[in-house]
DNA sequence: ATTTGTAGTCATCTTTTTCTGACTTATTGC
DNA sequence: GCAATAAGTCAGAAAAAGATGACTACAAAT
């Protein structure tokens, strides 16, 4: 064995598990444009003024591995790819809303 | 004026602004102990195991200016600070047990 | 008067996140 | 073939967040 990892421990805290699918700089713009429909790469990097390819493309594939985003390859016209919500992700929509009236 | 302050533009994402709320290391867990009741600094700092008084300090801080907690000092005994869940605070428990059931 | 308990702050160091710019691969248009 | 568009990766730099240890302030107890 030549790495060694670190197993981290999951405390039980709901709220936790939780914020970290949303939490970053930009995964919360992200989450909110994925409602209007499919977008892609290059649209959400022009979009989010003052963002940058690595960070779009991080906070893509992990809101893709938790589940909110499903990634499409679209083989038509002129070739691209898709991010869309997916139920899992569609079904926190509501939440949000719930959870904005609280912050005024 | 002597000091430069960066006004940030709140672009009007709901998540991002609530997120924000219990983003970082400690604030969930110290979230999650205000729902059995007020609690103390060195309280908390004795039972978060890995923290330190500094990031206490500052969960504690910022969950109050956000309007989650309240602190109060109390006049008696040992004369002392206790935090507790505000209304507001109290109103996002239910929500996080929704959501909750979708990280399943 | 010195120690103990409570609740911190401050400067500095370390770790984690985010940003930058150069480079890559595949497809399509000219 | 050559340039452009699309969707990235990678290494290194910069910025933000978190941790550490020393120090402060107040009240009560010995």
């Amino acid at each position: 064995m030549t790495t060694n990892e670190v197993i981290e421990v999951n405390n039980s805290c709901p709220a936790e598990a939780l914020l970290k699918m949303l939490s970053g700089k930009w995964k919360p713009q992200i989450f909110l444009r994925s409602q209007q429909g499919p977008m892609r790469f290059s649209e959400l990097l022009r979009d989010l003024k003052g963002s940058n390819k690595q960070s779009v493309s991080v906070a893509l594939r992990e809101l893709e591995e938790s589940g909110l985003l499903s990634k499409a390859t679209i083989t038509q016209k002129p070739l691209h790819i898709e991010y869309s919500l997916t139920e899992k992700g569609k079904a926190m929509i509501p939440i949000f809303h719930t959870l904005e009236l609280l912050t005024d």
